[in-house]
DNA sequence: CGGATCTCAGCTCAACTGACATTT
DNA sequence: CAAATGTCAGTTGAGCTGAGATCC
């Protein structure tokens, strides 16, 4: 019954959506277990890589809505693994900053994570990872080339 | 400052759910237009494919929950694209038919789905879109392989 | 003034959970 | 009895909208 699948299975849209739903299920499952969600690791992992930044930036260059970088923060905040303070130069933005401890949990979820994606692409092989990763970004990189990540934040 | 997305952007399950989440932007836009969501699609699809089949059975077939299915037909029948009947063979089982209002309906949705389709594919060769297809079937069919697709739904 | 930032309230869609009655 | 089916109620994560206040 395997040729029954035809239409849906053979549209890219659905394929993507249905792997990325697999994908999130085993995200989810593994970040669940040390209480955070997507949007906590991504603003985490922007912290680690660029060093305190402004909320507005964080969304910019996570894919997050300013209004989630609130409610993320906020959460993040509240369990010490980042600090809001303001910034100096700019009395509209808060500097985010991460903790030693928030730190800590990144390296958890990082570990995590590459089990998780381990767990995704057991069934490639190491050039098929490949192509499909190269894939993938090229098709990120044409549709989000059009908006692009930080066009205000340049250092101005 | 391309250099910058370091660690996100090379994580195939970041990479799957960003394309996925574009995916899913270019179909929801292009089918509220129609009144349709997902969902609806989906189940349409279905049952031109398979004929007059059980909510059950077409939660299964396509990947939706079975109070999911109820809503979606509860919709879908009031808008007439499905009717909802009796199973004489078992009491148990709604049978769900497709209207031809609802055939038509289907195939407006699918000439929206093969625009979008063009439209996400645009950056990719033919036989890019062959591998990118191919390796998400891939992906798909280990997943989904440990949770088969119509277990108890083979004409018993 | 326009524009950026932060915040709040609320919404959609897809997916999932738990419970229940009926029927096989 | 266990298992399947349909239904209902509720929750979650991710993403989005609109509004307001503050500040550059």
């Amino acid at each position: 019954m395997d040729s029954a699948h035809t239409r849906l299975t053979k549209l890219p849209s659905w394929l993507l959506t249905q792997t990325a739903a697999h994908a999130h299920r085993l995200v989810t499952t593994a970040f669940t277990q040390t209480g955070a969600r997507g949007y906590h690791y991504r603003l985490l992992a922007a912290l680690a890589e660029y060093g305190p930044t402004s909320q507005a930036s964080l969304g910019r260059r996570c894919q997050i809505d300013r209004s989630d970088v609130v409610a993320a923060i906020n959460q993040l905040a509240a369990d010490g693994l980042v600090e809001r303070g303001p910034d100096p130069t700019d009395r509209r933005r808060n500097t985010i900053t991460l903790t030693t401890t928030g730190h800590r949990q990144l390296k958890r979820l990082e570990k995590r994570l590459a089990a998780v994606q381990a767990d995704l692409l057991a069934p490639l092989t190491a050039t098929e990872r490949e192509t499909l990763t190269k894939l993938l970004t090229k098709l990120l990189a044409h549709h989000s080339g059009t908006a692009p990540d930080e066009p205000t934040d340049a250092r101005p």
